[in-house]
DNA sequence: CGTTCGGTTGAGTAGGCTCAAGCTTAGTGG
DNA sequence: CCACTAAGCTTGAGCCTACTCAACCGAACG
């Protein structure tokens, strides 16, 4: 972390949390929007040139270390962006501690929320993150007289709204192991997406997205090792449950050989097909 | 219903849900924007008048009998459009058939969803609904030309995304009663905008949006009677709970006073703060 | 080498579910 | 007008899923 550049804003000196491997190639294609590997899939995606000229002028990278907040429910809301790299978790919690995870954010997904005075969620670095970050001013400043940029922004609002309500299915309706399941395969899923960011797919849904479960049989997340963002308790607050539900269904899933705990906070999946069953889609 | 415009296509002949009192008055505004009361809060509330030509050249006004459905998931979206009155609700069913709502739409509220060949979610009529229609293909090619048009549309679903995202931290962290009381605050406070719908308020958010809960305290519908637009099972699926569960909630909050039951499917609220208290916000 | 954090596992409990019966209301037809 | 029906609602009894409380484990770290 030493050749950093001068856009290049480190919140993550003393993470609190062990995060080791910071994708460190992040760092050399700052600057420059070309080789960027979410240029296709992030806000800025049908910007043109002249477009992403403008956007670059107001852009700043900015790594923040996992377990440390990017922005807090009430307070004012300053800056948006783009991850680049990492997971952002968006989470509400009531005044007596309990908390709900109201979404999961990866590579290209974008953070923050136009058009409002005030965030209404936190939302923290789940992993180590590297973001493109915007002022919130500007960029709204810019997205009235880019139509390319409004356009594409408002594509991935709609995704994670069908994201948001396929979760309230879950949350509102599944078993303890279907929940668990369905979040394994939803991370599975987004986690190997994350990985092979160079493919330029052109419509990608966001946020907790499950039908990304079904579609990411084969990709490189699924039959490799995934490393888990979340916490067993993270993960019993995405899915209103308690850690150790979680963990009980994770240790079942284990002994029944549909998945493979490589210590806590790795997994396999080993049977894909039992785990989708598991999860009672439909 | 006798003397519909050509432009008046009405669905609810033989509604098969008793829905008495269909808003009489809407016949009288067709045609022209002008009059609308919804025009200053739905998706056309920032189009000039020339915007709102183009808008009218494509519209027409359709009448959805109680417990019709408007859509269904997995078929071909083709129409989108404006709720005028009514009430609609979104739902999701896995094959056994469980069920989540996962939004209430209200007078002003944008159904259907542009940029994607399949809707995902059952749109149904909860009560007699009046909407403004548009078909799908026109819409979205004068999306694409009319930046006030996908202004507001961004704005809309932001709000959206935001009333899902709490309604998430209800579903997955609320007690039952917290979750019974938290509906009928979202239900008094929409209910009543809907009626009061001539105000021409200028940023609505939309959907199953909690927060409007507290800020309708002394609208017409807190204190005034409310009709409520679900039943017990329809209250239960929006909420994760059996109608069993919910029944049980109202007797409670109805025996301590804090509401008032007028037959099964209209009430009073007595006690607003003590319900609020009940909702457990924070 | 002790401490801390996250995870696992067990035992007992309870909130909400299931099953079941009976009630209310509105609509229908004799 | 009133029985009949059906849909929605209420209430009760018993059960089960997931929660609570608690002990223990293992890895990482100072």
């Amino acid at each position: 972390m030493d050749d950093q550049s001068a856009a290049f804003r480190d919140d993550a000196v003393g993470a609190p949390t062990t995060g080791a491997g910071l994708a460190r190639q992040n760092q050399r294609l700052l600057g420059r929007c070309g080789p960027c590997p979410i240029r296709k899939r992030a806000v800025c995606a049908l910007c043109d040139a002249t477009e992403l000229r403008r956007l670059d002028a107001i852009k700043s990278y900015r790594r923040v270390g996992a377990g440390r907040e990017i922005f807090a429910s009430g307070e004012e809301s300053v800056a948006v962006g783009s991850i680049v790299s990492g997971v952002v978790r968006l989470e509400k919690t009531l005044s007596d501690g309990r908390r709900q995870i109201v979404g999961l954010l990866f590579a290209a997904d974008f953070v923050g929320r136009v058009r409002t005075e005030r965030a209404d969620c936190d939302a923290v670095a789940a992993t180590d993150v590297t973001m493109c970050m915007f002022q919130r001013a500007p960029f709204e400043a810019l997205l009235k007289t880019t139509p390319n940029l409004e356009r594409r922004l408002l594509d991935m609002t709609l995704d994670e709204l069908d994201a948001a309500r396929e979760w309230l299915l879950i949350v509102g309706r599944k078993s303890a192991a279907e929940k668990v399941a369905s979040l394994l395969l939803l991370l599975a899923a987004r986690m190997s997406v994350a990985r092979a960011s160079a493919s330029g797919v052109g419509r990608e849904p966001l946020g907790l997205d499950l039908r990304h479960g079904v579609d990411a049989r084969g990709a490189d997340g699924i039959g490799g090792a995934i490393a888990l963002p979340l916490t067993r308790d993270e993960m019993a607050d995405a899915l209103g449950l308690t850690l150790e539900t979680v963990s009980r269904q994770m240790s079942s899933f284990k002994r029944s050989g549909v998945i493979e705990l490589i210590g806590a906070r790795e997994m396999r999946i080993i049977d894909t097909e039992a785990l989708e069953a598991l999860a009672g889609f439909g």
